[in-house]
DNA sequence: TAGACGGGTATTGTATCCAAACTTCTGACA
DNA sequence: TGTCAGAAGTTTGGATACAATACCCGTCTA
């Protein structure tokens, strides 16, 4: 059986694909036939993709998807900085962290990289992608503050700003393997920072480590 | 006619008001009844208010109202403080930023405290609650990232976390007005860090700004 | 030509019915 | 006495019918 989560988790699905566009009008009736359901569930879903910001209000009644400009995006961007950059100072202050999953982090994105010249350029980019939303998770996990992680899913529905997003199109292969190389050893620096407990470093250290992103929104790299 | 968002809102009236208590479970039915409504339109709402943070999912079905425990309200407090200090920074490095919205509410501010020994103390910390509200969202609309006003109502829902609270009910009188007079200082100072563009020390004040907010939550002040 | 008015249509809002699934209570058996 | 199975009741999920209204578009007027 569906049920009303499944379904919005299906429509979310239509969006983030494409399915879809941005700006493009989302009525009750079209979403209903191609998921094969009435509008009874998808009017449970709208608004909660709304709320989620997912979906916009357009006048009265009625929803469309959003549209992110670059400036969003980045906002987004360095907002999602700024709640990290408090979580890894959370963790850092706390007496009882436990730096046990961010350290098999570490030693999975090392190994990563010491084997990468093997590996196609995507496979390594989808591989370090996923290695770096763990150690994002991680350490908002360990800073204990919930709120963080609710707040950061809202940042990570936009486009280019989830951790898992991790694509330098425009810049060379080996450029592109140098930004990889460096962003982790950025992870380390700031799992010494909480470590030591730093809260301070961690925080600066993490509020940084976002910049690297930047590029991938701005897409303005020399190749 | 009611209209989704309309139903939206009572029901979270119900709930900020007190009369859906938290964790408790909340049914449809029962919820249709107190409304005058059927089903239907709080089947669109519930969800909504889930995602929203004022509910939470019990079990496979159903919701619950979402009960925040005294850490929980403290770590909405601090994100928002650092959310705030984003908005502040980010307005101070805005070349066109206008600063007559604050300057109007610093005046406000100004003439209420130079009467408010004329003032019921409740009274003057209602007007106070409303100004100080004011001042934060002007912050937050001026420095021209939406996304930071999305991310603070989800903070500004948790109790005691909205800048329109004001209430230090367990400190002395003398106190409480020290209290508020401390905070509009702050805001002068930051007003005057973003006139000179010194955005790092807008953002270090503004994070500041929220401690006066701690005492409200924890309640441990002495007399 | 621009703007206001009004009717028709498309789309959303609400109610009700039925189905599915979860809970709770009961009773039988080990 | 404890536990498990099953049935009854409660609650949510989905479909459909109908009502209300926002919006589009054409027409009329200034």
């Amino acid at each position: 059986m569906a049920s009303t989560r499944s379904t919005t988790l299906r429509i979310r699905e239509l969006i983030l694909q494409g399915e879809l566009k941005p700006g493009e009008r989302v009525k009750e009736q079209m979403v209903a036939e191609r998921l094969g359901l009435s509008r009874t569930p998808i009017r449970a879903a709208l608004p909660a993709l709304a709320k989620e910001g997912l979906l916009i209000v357009v006048g009265a009644r009625g929803y469309a998807v959003r549209r992110f400009s670059q400036a969003e995006c980045l906002d987004a961007l360095h907002t999602r900085a700024a709640l990290e950059g408090l979580a890894a100072r959370s963790m850092a202050m706390r007496a009882d962290r436990d730096l046990r999953p961010l350290r098999t982090i570490l030693q999975t994105g090392d190994d990563l990289l010491k084997t990468s010249a093997g590996l196609d350029l995507e496979e390594l980019e989808a591989l370090y992608g996923e290695m770096n939303a763990a150690f994002h998770t991680a350490v908002v996990s360990a800073s204990d503050m919930p709120i963080l992680g609710e707040l950061l899913d809202r940042c990570n529905i936009v486009p280019f700003v989830s951790p898992a997003h991790v694509a330098f199109e425009r810049r060379s292969e080996a450029e592109r393997r140098r930004i990889l190389d460096f962003a982790h050893r950025q992870h380390h620096s700031i799992v010494e920072a909480i470590a030591s407990g730093d809260a301070a470093r961690a925080e600066a250290l993490f509020r940084e480590h976002a910049h690297n992103q930047e590029v991938s929104i701005t897409g303005a790299g020399e190749p």
